[in-house]
DNA sequence: CGGATCGTCAACCATCCGGTTGAATATCGA
DNA sequence: TCGATATTCAACCGGATGGTTGACGATCCG
């Protein structure tokens, strides 16, 4: 709904804030999912899971799509990008500068390593238990 | 305090997820500044400001030493990159759709390539009477 | 048709969050 | 010492969040 229409920013970081979403979006990452398939690995109720697909939807984190009487949720990285490069201007201590990072992009994505620490895609996320945290 | 010890992204997102932390973030790229000076382009409360800071250092987007009886607030970039690093994970998911994203920024950083620093900056800010809301 | 599956909705609950105000603490400076 | 300045603390409030359960509307399939 978002009826106040808050700076995009705001809902983005926002639904990056909570540990299960995230680990919905590291599943995303690998293949277009189904509600109920997203929702299986957590010891969470499928409304619950449902509720956090609509928050990461509205932050335009993912789109969903129903066909049939399945809804496939899909990512969508634009947003997190929008967000990562706000993020940028402040490691760099430097206005967004859209050339570099394009730049940025070019070179540093090659190298495909683990960006992110996995620790999210254990097999089994019980997200409140302390599991999957490391550092 | 933090007693949960939770995943240190939930707590960096989460204190970037307020457009008024944000805000007070864009300020100290400057400088650092003292408390009272961080809360002075605010219409909310010093104690307001006070416990907004607190998120922050919480976070460690930011530390505060006091000196005298002046406590200065000093931007601390690292926590900042650690979730900036996160998100490129999801960057390198695509080919990069840089029009696409490139949309979706002017819906956050309206006018000029300057994408912070003086939009936010903007004498006085009210952060939650629309002013800087354009979508 | 009728039953199973998919997903959301509605109500409810506990907790967190962002803000207020007023009092308290600490330090500076005359 | 006394008053002004800097900052936090404590209590409170309304609204958002994250979770539950149970009922419900669709859709598929035998």
């Amino acid at each position: 709904m978002t009826t106040a229409t808050p700076d995009p920013l705001d809902t983005v970081f926002a639904a990056l804030a909570d540990p299960t979403r995230r680990a919905i979006l590291n599943m995303l990452l690998e293949d277009d999912m189904a509600v109920t398939d997203v929702a299986e690995p957590f010891s969470m109720s499928l409304a619950a899971i449902s509720k956090h697909l609509a928050v990461l939807a509205d932050a335009r984190l993912i789109t969903q799509e129903k066909r049939g009487r399945v809804k496939w949720c899909k990512l969508e990285p634009d947003a997190l990008r929008a967000a990562s490069v706000w993020m940028q201007g402040f490691g760099q201590f430097d206005p967004v500068d859209l050339d570099a990072f394009e730049r940025f992009l070019e070179t540093e994505f090659d190298h495909s390593g683990e960006a992110f620490s996995d620790t999210e895609n254990a097999a089994e996320f019980d997200t409140n238990s302390a599991d999957n945290r490391l550092d």
